[in-house]
Formats: C-alpha cells, sequence, structure tokens
DNA sequence: AATCGGAATGTAATACCATAACATTTCCAA
DNA sequence: TTGGAAATGTTATGGTATTACATTCCGATT
C-alpha cells in the first residue's frame, strides 16, 4: 500500500473544499472559495490539484473541465476510474469494473499502446433527475 | 440506414480539414487552416463542428480539446467509440468493444443512469513512438 | 546555529478554448 | 414570390490553463 506525503497547506485547502462540495468543481470556482484563505492567482489552484491527481486523491473530469475527490479508500484504487455525471444536477458517481479494465487491456496489448491516462465518463441524468423531471 | 444532410460550405471545408490531417485539430488550428477559404471567426468552426457531431462524421476528443473525423464507415456506428491518443505523435487510433459497451450498459441499467453520451479515451504512447523513444 | 538546495508559493501576464448576442444572407417549401 | 428556418458573418466577452520569474519555506547537511 503506496502512501502520500503530507500535504501542504494550499492542497489541503483545494482538497477540502472538494471534499465539502456535492459536485465537481472548476479550477477557478475553487479558487473564488478559497479567497478568503488568501488564495489570489488560478495557478496557485492547479499547482495544488496537480499533486492531488499525482497523490490519487482528486480526479480530474475531462467532459466538464471539473475535479472531485477521489471516493475511493486510499490504497484501494483501480487502475481505471469511470464516471457517471448527472448533467442536471451535476452529481458524479465513480465506478470501476474489472470486465471495462480488462477489454480495454487487451486492446492496448494487441496495439503494443502503452497507456498513460484512461478516461472514461458517460455524460447523461441521473436517476434522481430523470424522475423528477419526467421527459 | 441513417443518411445526413448534404453538408453546407463551411461544413463541407472543415471536414476536408480533418480528413486530410493526419492527427487531431483544435478548433483555432482549424480556424486559421481555412483563413484563405474566408474563415474569420472561431464561432464559424465551432458551429460547422457542432453539426458535423451532429451527423457522426466528427469526434471530439476531450481530453485534449481536439476534433478528429470519424473513422467508421457511415451507418456502421457504435453507441461508444473508445480512442487511443498517443501523446508524442498525436496520432489517434478509433475503435470499439462490444464488451465494454455492455458492460457500461450494464452498470448505466443497475443505477437507473439515462446516459447521453460517453467518452472513453486511453492517452499514451503508440508502438511506433515507444519503438523510437526506448523508455 | 549556519547554509545549501529543492519544493512550494506568490504574482503578473499571456495563451488557449468556447459561447453570447445580434445583424445579415441563403435557400427551400408553400 | 415570399415567408421563414437554417446558415453565416462579426464583435465582444467569458472561461480554462500555462509561462515566466521572484520569493519563501523547510528539511538535510555541515
Amino acid at each position: 500500500m503506496t502512501s502520500h506525503p503530507d500535504l501542504t497547506k494550499n492542497q489541503t485547502l483545494v482538497l477540502k473544499t472538494l471534499d465539502k462540495a456535492e459536485a465537481p468543481l472548476s479550477a477557478y470556482t475553487i479558487l473564488d472559495r478559497l479567497r478568503d484563505d488568501g488564495f489570489r492567482a488560478p495557478l496557485q489552484v492547479y499547482r495544488a490539484l496537480g499533486k492531488l491527481q499525482e497523490f490519487g486523491l482528486v480526479h480530474r473530469l475531462e467532459s466538464i473541465n471539473a475535479f472531485v475527490a477521489c471516493c475511493q479508500p486510499h490504497g484501494h484504487r483501480h487502475e481505471m476510474t469511470a464516471f457517471a455525471i448527472c448533467r442536471t444536477c451535476g452529481k458524479v458517481d465513480e465506478f470501476s469494473d474489472t470486465a471495462v479494465e480488462e477489454r480495454l487491456g487487451e486492446w492496448v496489448r494487441a496495439h503494443r499502446f502503452k497507456p498513460a491516462k484512461t478516461t472514461i465518463e458517460i455524460s447523461g441524468d441521473c436517476a434522481d433527475c430523470t424522475a423528477h423531471d419526467p421527459g
């Protein structure tokens, strides 16, 4: 079980902000929420986010340019993480699927492709929002 | 087999630009390559790209903010398309995997999630680039 | 305790990506 | 031929991310 170094002040602030949030946040939203803590520039957020992603504590959602705290227990992380993103309420479900990992792994092996990062994001409407807004 | 309407002038220009390209192009790169054809503003590109995506002729690669022409024969399109994107040379392989579709479909059904768009992108290094640059 | 060096931080400027708003033109169907 | 939807042209603006450089923090070594 790999461990991550102690977090710095900025990293801690950014991670706490994401933990408190009910939905993914953009870097600039995080910046706004940390103005009172002394944050002044985007780079402070992006640098902290970069480290937190390295540590596996934060995920970037490519399809919406936003970030979420990882919900997996530390050390119990999968190679591939998939996300279901609700367009309506913004909530995100994080999940893993071994079969998906294996199938993509087979393609990669067959094509001698050396994967660095895999993005799996399903955008749509969650059960709650579909129920509330029949359509 | 569904058909798509005839393409307009701008749509044709944008699609041709993507077809000629060896790698994905950003909207602004497309704009630059169409200056001589009268393109002046990003919106001309984005509007054409939007329609081409509707018709299934162009894909957007979320993880790199770029666009590629669809390589699948028209009418033979899958629900989900996956992409292997080489960080080094930029080339993209488009593929489908029924098993992956099914597994994600099962998750979605089990959680009553109504999917609108699924993104699967593997970023890394292709066989050629790995061979040339052993590392 | 002094100091050296790498990591983290602060700040300003800039580059890149995408859309809003509104005016105008094109083109087909009635 | 004309009415209206779709496409286009143009300007302005908003959102996302990085470059470049100066400074500070902090632990390891002396």
